[in-house]
DNA sequence: TATATTGTTACACC
DNA sequence: TGGTGTAACAATAT
């Protein structure tokens, strides 16, 4: 599930890979997953054939800039006054191949087989967009179709709903503590966990991440703000640089369907102290790790460490 | 075949 | 009005 980290790694990795290559052919598998335009959130249900040949024209011959992110989102800087706009959403993927990689396996192509990585095999079933650029091929992978590709035009960029949204980037330095608390506060009645998660107040931040957080600042995903304390509230920022930061370091943590743009696998998971590990034995003190739904989603968290 | 999965939006309620 | 909670939705694997 791609988070803050996960969508960092990906876009630090195309950044330096694709830097300066040039689009030299888009094939679109999934019509669907693309737009044009910075209001068309979420793409419109079924194919739109004109609009998928117009993105495929608004593409070719560029040169790609530079990748950046924002909160979850991939911005890709194009050479013409444009730019792609991609979320990975629950399991998109994007996988660099280096034609010097390649390996022929019966007709199609894999990476080369890391022992960090999954047999990807590409083009593959999921493989919704293929970018042939001047250094090798781009292929954008996802099983559920959640995520999309946007192009916008860069005298449209401010007017893009979800970057017009997003709250704080919370790595960046004007993310202060004064920042977080003004921002957190103002849902005194919602729980921490959910308010965590809520864009508009901390950008980027999702299950995986929110968790650990909650886990190393010893709070329980339900209690409610109103009813943290300062120093409660202090301990949960405290703990937000460095968790996402742990997990850039690690590239990404591999839950569900998320690799590099390698095709491995990021190491992040091995840290995770409560995420997935319900049932399991909490790496502190051993109480066995509880599952909750709060917001219709499930949080996990050690019922002794977290108060 | 029912269910789980997540970010995001829509909507109802107070 | 806007904070809050819930449901719905996208599509697929299991």
């Amino acid at each position: 599930m791609p988070e803050l980290p996960e969508v960092q790694t990906v876009a630090s990795e195309l950044n330096r890979k694709l830097k300066n290559q040039t689009i030299l052919s888009v094939k679109i598998l999934a019509g669907k997953m693309v737009s044009i335009g910075p209001k068309t959130l979420p793409p419109k249900r079924g194919e739109d054939a004109a609009l998928v040949r117009k993105f495929i024209q608004i593409a070719l011959g560029q040169k790609i800039l530079s990748v950046k992110r924002r909160a979850k989102l991939l911005i890709f800087d194009l050479s013409g006054p444009w730019s792609m706009l991609v979320h990975l959403k629950m399991t998109g993927q994007f996988i660099f191949e280096d034609p010097k990689l390649r390996i022929k396996t019966g007709g199609s192509y894999r990476l080369l087989n890391k022992k960090n990585a999954p047999l990807v095999k590409l083009p593959g079933k999921h493989t919704r967009a293929v970018f042939e650029l001047s250094g090798g091929t781009l292929y954008f992978n996802d099983v559920r179709q959640f995520g999309y590709l946007k192009l916008v035009h860069d005298d449209e960029i401010s007017q893009v709903r979800e970057l017009q949204r997003f709250g704080p980037e919370p790595l960046a330095k004007s993310f202060s503590r004064e920042v977080f608390l003004a921002a957190i506060k103002k849902y005194p009645k919602r729980k921490i966990k959910d308010t965590l998660l809520d864009a508009e107040v901390v950008a980027g931040i999702g299950n995986i991440y929110s968790d650990e957080i909650l886990f190393h600042a010893q709070i329980q995903p339900a209690r409610l703000v109103g009813s943290l304390k300062l120093s409660e509230l202090d301990a949960v920022y405290a703990q937000i640089g460095p968790v996402l930061r742990q997990g850039i370091r690690a590239k990404g943590s591999s839950v569900g369907d998320f690799v590099r743009t390698d095709g491995s696998w990021g190491s992040m998971g091995k840290h995770h102290f409560v995420y997935g590990r319900k049932g399991q034995a909490c790496k502190k003190c051993g109480t066995i790790i509880q599952s909750m739904k709060t917001g219709g989603r499930t949080s996990s968290f050690c019922p002794s460490c977290q108060k």
